[in-house]
RNA sequence: GCGCGGGUGGUGUAAUUGGUAGCCACGAGGGACUUAAAAUCCCUUGCUCUAAAAAGCGUGCGGGUUCGAUUCCCGCCCCGCGCACCA
């Protein structure tokens, strides 16, 4: 007998597959379609780690359950490959980021074949490829071109020393991540113009869209939050003693007159010309000490701070003269980065207010309004209201709806992304690079620092650098930002259906197809990603080339993988786990995938269990096992009575796995597949024979499994005889007429406790059951000389009865 | 602080509509095979009491609804995750 040993047969058939293309979709195929993906990966050096198997093995069971059932199922692959790390890895070893991709990308390959994912190769995208970022840039383009992109100047963290913007993460402890010497000075924030997407304008198209969606609840949530609506209005407050006016946000103007002072953010535009000459040093000291606090700093302070202007604003309900500090709990992004002090019915202000012994007014009690002059006794959500319109009528005030969610900042200053298709001229200002000029090559270079005058690398490609204008044809120099990754990673589903498209983005026949993206999985990017990839696909619809508006139609937002301990793996503590070394080490893919699979529910974080891969083993050798046996018994019949019950074990087992696998619960569908397993080593042990019933269910059986443990299926279904591949129209069907059983179990309780069990026929009416409960010799005991005063029967359950 | 999950055996978990709590797996214990070990196969495994049976207890805590609650309602405690001064 052949001993289960995955190294055997695991690299075979993946060479096998590969030179058939099972896993190859095609896009025109008259098949009912199924895409299923998990968002893409940033190659780095390190290699796939447990996390990825995790993610990718999701979407690929997926993908191979639908293939089964006969879809065109489409499981696709690309490289996330523009961004930091690997700018940061040319930086300091001199190796081109191209050169670095070049050598990764293939090692991923060979990394994502050795995990037995169904990817289509044929079809593979890279969005460091000027094939892929020309459309890319086009976006932008179209972004600008519709008026949706913009310049605008944004504080930034800065090093003096290279004369660069930092990334956030590139901050460390304050300083800067090549300058983290004691010497070395602390970031500062500089102001730089940045090109921005106004996604701000799609914010209600994508609130309104978000609770129809099939997703993970907790994202949609996340989304919801991030758009962060709410409804009030912006008061004007006239400046005493000037004809400025400072405007504030409120959801809450039905407090107006328990306003008792206001607040400016440190940045804000008006605090220079409002600050008196007596509190101008004291002024100008808090805003520099402000800016140059780390968002660490600010998020470690407990205790508010802030400085008076010297300024008093006009309360425009009352004429009362409010006095107008500057506080940093006040944010310069939000609302209009100034607010009316309510310190009576709110927790900061009021914190504020004692601190620096400012006046509290209360101006409501219960549901009413008090000290509110001609609005007292108003209930509050009509005084809302009715305060609103009265100032709105003199000029006061307008309705206003805020959002929390800012545009979307998409310039970079780097070298490592696309460069945005713009050509600054000293005429002209920022014009587009002709469409047809498109893509812009990203020069190669040397060096790749940042240039020192605040641009990225790009800047010393003088050639790239000098060109001409589209509009005047005098001498222009091109934008060395380049784009943000976010936008690689907001359209490439798309891509995937027509990656190889010169002339468009991507043939909307084919995309209006094969859209929505029918199950896409990730552990991160709640909002971010998933939120511009919603507002990229509602501009290609506005664009027309998209008759979809949404682009993932299910989400799963999974959980992680976890040390043993419940924390989170990390390269510092080195107690990562390694897929390939699990694989070698001689339990297989398919032990590893299985076990990732079986761990937990899908979206709940797994630790990781030494014990789990082992024990994942031992049942697909079970398996193995039975499927030898099976192979090496003698032809013929068993008895009547035992392929009743493996029609039975059979049926249950496609009907519950079918059923897990639609509604994504992977743990219970592996469970169900080892309870058929030891089921059958049961009816092994009686008789085994090579009859039509045992070969049905070991078919259905290996058929099941086939999509968490690919390649043992796979062997096994050729050894039972098939010449095509288990992993295409292969799921079996069940038939309601074998899960019926001769006999049934009833539960039977006396007052709400178990008491009994019985057994009657399927087929057994009420009255039966309830007389074979009471004659239950238990049962019997507990009812004895009582008065039964009510009788339940749940069909198939239980009996119960009330004395 | 706000929001969202969650709390079930020694452990990860299951229970799909209010109906036999603990499926499946890990771990542990016992047995078979073996010179031996590994592997494999079989059995036991929520707790208490017990030789066993029986009985009692048991899904974070306290109440409630119900013949019956892991599931529904009210109040509380704890843990994890996300956002973090959002006016």
């Amino acid at each position: 007998m052949q001993r289960y040993n995955p190294k055997e047969f695991e690299q075979k058939w993946q060479d096998i597959w590969d030179e058939t293309g099972v896993y190859t979709a095609d896009l025109a195929s008259d098949k009912p379609k199924y895409i299923a993906m998990s968002m893409f990966n940033y190659p780095s050096g390190a290699g796939i780690h447990i996390g990825h198997a995790m993610n990718y093995t999701i979407s690929d069971v997926k993908a191979r359950y639908k293939r089964q059932q006969g879809y065109e199922s489409y499981h696709p692959i690309g490289w996330d490959a523009f961004g930091l790390p690997a700018e940061n890895y040319a930086i300091k070893a001199g190796v081109s980021p191209q050169e670095s991709m070049a050598q990764i990308i293939p090692s991923y390959h060979k990394q994502y074949k050795a995990m037995g994912w169904s990817n289509d190769w044929e079809k593979e995208i890279a969005t460091h490829l000027p094939e892929y970022y020309k459309w890319t840039q086009w976006i932008f383009w179209k972004m600008h071109e519709q008026g949706l992109a913009y310049q605008d100047a944004r504080m930034q963290w800065w090093c003096e020393k290279d004369a660069t913007v930092l990334a956030n993460e590139q901050v460390i402890d304050g300083k800067c991540w090549r300058h983290d010497g004691p010497d070395d000075p602390l970031v500062q924030k500089k102001e730089v113009k940045q090109w921005f997407f106004k996604i701000t304008e799609y914010a209600d198209e994508l609130l309104e869209a978000t609770d129809a969606l099939d997703w993970t609840e907790s994202v949609k949530l996340a989304q919801k939050n991030w758009i962060g609506k709410s409804q009030g209005a912006e008061i004007d407050f006239k400046i005493d003693g000037s004809d400025d006016q400072l405007t504030v946000f409120t959801t809450r103007p039905d407090t107006l007159y328990g306003a008792t002072f206001m607040v400016v953010a440190p940045e804000h535009e008006l605090l220079d010309s409002i600050t008196t000459d007596e509190q101008r040093n004291e002024v100008e000291a808090y805003k520099k000490a402000a800016q140059l606090k780390s968002e660490l700093d600010r998020l470690a302070e407990k205790e508010k701070t802030g400085v008076f202007t010297g300024a008093y604003a006009i309360n425009p309900v009352n004429g009362q003269k409010l006095p107008i500090w500057t506080a940093d709990y006040v944010l310069v992004g939000y609302g209009t980065g100034a607010i009316m002090a309510v310190p009576a019915h709110d927790e900061r202000d009021e914190e504020f207010a004692t601190k620096y012994d400012l006046s509290i007014v209360k101006v409501i009690e219960g549901d009413k309004l008090v000290n509110s002059g001609e609005f007292d006794g108003q209930i509050i959500k009509l005084a809302q209201e009715n305060i609103v319109n009265m100032l709105a009528d003199k000029g006061h005030a307008t309705p206003k709806t805020n959002y929390k969610m800012r545009d979307w900042s998409v310039s970079r200053q780097r070298y490592w992304g696309a460069p945005i298709p713009i050509i600054n001229c000293p005429e002209h200002g920022a014009v587009r690079v002709p469409e047809a000029d498109l893509p812009v090559i990203l020069p190669e270079l040397d060096d790749f620092q940042p240039s020192g005058d605040g641009r990225s690398a790009l800047a010393r490609a003088t050639d790239w650098l000098k060109t001409t204008c589209p509009e005047c044809g005098g001498p222009a120099e091109r934008e060395t930002d380049t784009l943000d990754t976010y936008i690689c990673s907001s359209w490439y589903m798309f891509r995937y259906f027509d990656p190889r498209n010169q002339q468009q983005i991507f043939d909307p026949e084919i995309v209006n197809k094969w859209a929505p993206i029918d199950f896409y999985n990730g552990g991160d990017h709640a909002t971010a990603h998933l939120l511009y990839a919603r507002f990229v696909t509602k501009f290609f619809h506005k664009l027309g080339i998209i008759k979809h508006t949404e682009p993932f139609k299910q989400m799963l937002y999974n959980g992680k993988v976890t040390a043993s301990d419940g924390s989170a793996f990390s390269k510092s503590k080195g107690n990562g786990i390694d897929p390939l070394e699990i694989i070698n080490s001689g339990y297989g893919a398919d032990a590893l995938r299985t076990y990732l699979m079986f761990a937990a529910p899908l979206e709940f974080s797994a630790r990781w269990d030494p014990q789990g891969v082992p024990g994942t083993h031992r049942f697909l050798n079970r398996l193995w096992t039975l499927t030898q046996e099976y192979l090496e018994a003698s032809a013929g019949d068993t008895t009547k009575e035992q392929d009743k019950d493996l029609k039975r074990v059979t049926h249950q087992t496609i009907k519950k796995m079918t059923e897990d696998l639609e509604r994504n619960t992977y743990n219970t569908a592996i469970a169900t597949a080892m309870a058929a397993v030891n089921d059958l080593y049961k009816l092994k042990a009686q008789a085994l024979a090579q009859s039509p019933e045992w070969k049905e269910a070991l078919e259905a059986l290996i058929a099941c499994v086939a999509p968490f443990a690919p390649h043992t299926a796979e062997e096994l279904w050729h050894q039972l005889g098939h010449s095509t591949s288990v992993h295409k129209d292969s799921w079996p069907t069940y038939n309601e007429e074998y899960l019926v059983q001769d006999t049934i179990t009833l539960a039977v309780q006396v007052n709400g406790k178990l008491r009994g069990e019985v057994q009657v026929a399927a087929d057994a009416d009420e009255a039966t059951a309830v007389a074979a409960a009471k004659a239950n010799q238990k049962v019997a005991g507990y009812l004895e000389g009582q008065t039964i005063r009510k009788t339940i029967y749940v069909p198939n359950k239980l009996v119960s009865f009330v004395v």
